[in-house]
DNA sequence: ACAAAAGTGTTCGATATACACCCATGT
DNA sequence: ACATGGGTGTATATCGAACACTTTTGT
């Protein structure tokens, strides 16, 4: 039998399938806080809880183009750091009927985001993990990713992701803090970071001390 | 609308979903080189070409079970490493239908393991992860496999997985350095790995110089 | 005696930690 | 003038890289 005689034979209706979602975290820094963006659900099951943005996978896209839609969708946002998380397939996860989720995480400058008006919103990260009023298995998903983005800020530059295009150091120290949770050396964490920015001619005024100096990140050279 | 009313009037059939496998890279150390087991595909699509372990998500068992079962079926192994890797699902990877790939990694002692005969058998990985002759993405899944393993080499004890439970250190020295690909300082690498070890009273015999000592992984205090 | 590999102590340099101090702005 | 936070130099501790040397077996 050829290849093209196999397949013209094979009936996928055949196999029995669990449906698949894929779900995202949308993390951001507010008021000095990890916050993740979650949904008021409207419908059962787990009507009234809080619950991640998420969409079933469809069968004309990839699961990073269901993450994109599913994000787009809520927020409106694209072009935003993403990255595959974990993939949950506990049989009773969801009432309904069998559901494997592919869960996302998703970082952005609170400062680009608009939510529109209507169910979804930011809460407190650390609450979501620790809340056992969550939808499905969500709360463990934010879990799972607060502990990658403390893992992934000290070897890669995920924390820039968190920052506008232009910002101070200051700004991004914080942000740091935030994630590890513990205050850092100021002068330390100029040296570490020295090689991953570049300055502008700008600075931050206004403020009732002394002016902080604009930098972008440098560009990795190729 | 309470919720028992919804699940009642809700029809999964309504809705299209794409297949789900796990595909399982197992790891081991033989001949000094990192291996992985690869099965010769008997049957369409990729006739005769190399796959990974793999079997279709059972309705009635979790991921990790499915890949446990994957596991025991193609090998009787049991009780070894395993861990999730990513989930892959790009449109076109099975040329049947939309499947959706799970990838786990496992990582057994090469001495522990006696494969059944068939068609499975243990692969070099630098080359399966280089070569384009591997059915579906499977040689993509073993180069990220790889790479999560050289990773996780450095801050978590994986290397122990690879070796015996009673084992001398020149023995798993080797293991580091075939992992990392590179040599390692004997003085170094002893003292790096003093504290998650165990001296036994044994000692290895019958070689042509010193004899060295047999150890086993220190169990971490709970 | 010698080859071969096991096993150990010590130096050197890089990196992270900690602290002390100076600077520029608005009020 | 001073409070506030931005910005920088220097000393100390810790860790890993590198090397030199000793030990124990079989032939």
């Amino acid at each position: 039998m050829t290849e093209q005689e196999f397949l013209k034979q094979y009936h996928r209706e055949d196999y029995d399938r669990p449906s698949v979602t894929v779900d995202l975290a949308l993390f951001t820094i507010q008021d000095e806080k990890l916050k993740v963006l979650m949904i008021h659900r409207k419908e059962h099951p787990f009507q009234g809880k809080l619950s991640l943005v998420g969409t079933f996978v469809g069968m004309q896209e990839s699961l990073d183009e269901s993450a994109v839609r599913a994000l787009n969708q809520k927020t409106g946002l694209h072009d935003i750091y993403f990255e595959q998380l974990y993939t949950w397939g506990n049989l009773d996860r969801d009432p309904r009927m069998r559901v494997i989720s592919v869960s996302y995480y998703a970082l952005v400058p609170s400062e680009s985001i608009q939510l529109p008006e209507g169910d979804a919103q930011f809460y407190s990260a650390d609450e979501i993990a620790n809340s056992d009023e969550i939808a499905f298995d969500h709360s463990q998903i934010v879990r799972y990713g607060i502990e990658r983005i403390r893992n992934k800020v000290n070897y890669t530059d995920i924390a820039f992701s968190l920052v506008p295009e232009e910002f101070t150091l200051p700004q991004l120290q914080k942000v740091y803090e935030i994630l590890l949770g513990q205050k850092l050396y100021k002068a330390n964490f100029r040296k570490k970071i020295a090689d991953k920015i570049q300055p502008t001619n700008k600075m931050t005024s206004g403020e009732a001390h002394r002016p902080s100096h604009i930098y972008r990140k440098k560009e990795s050279i190729c």
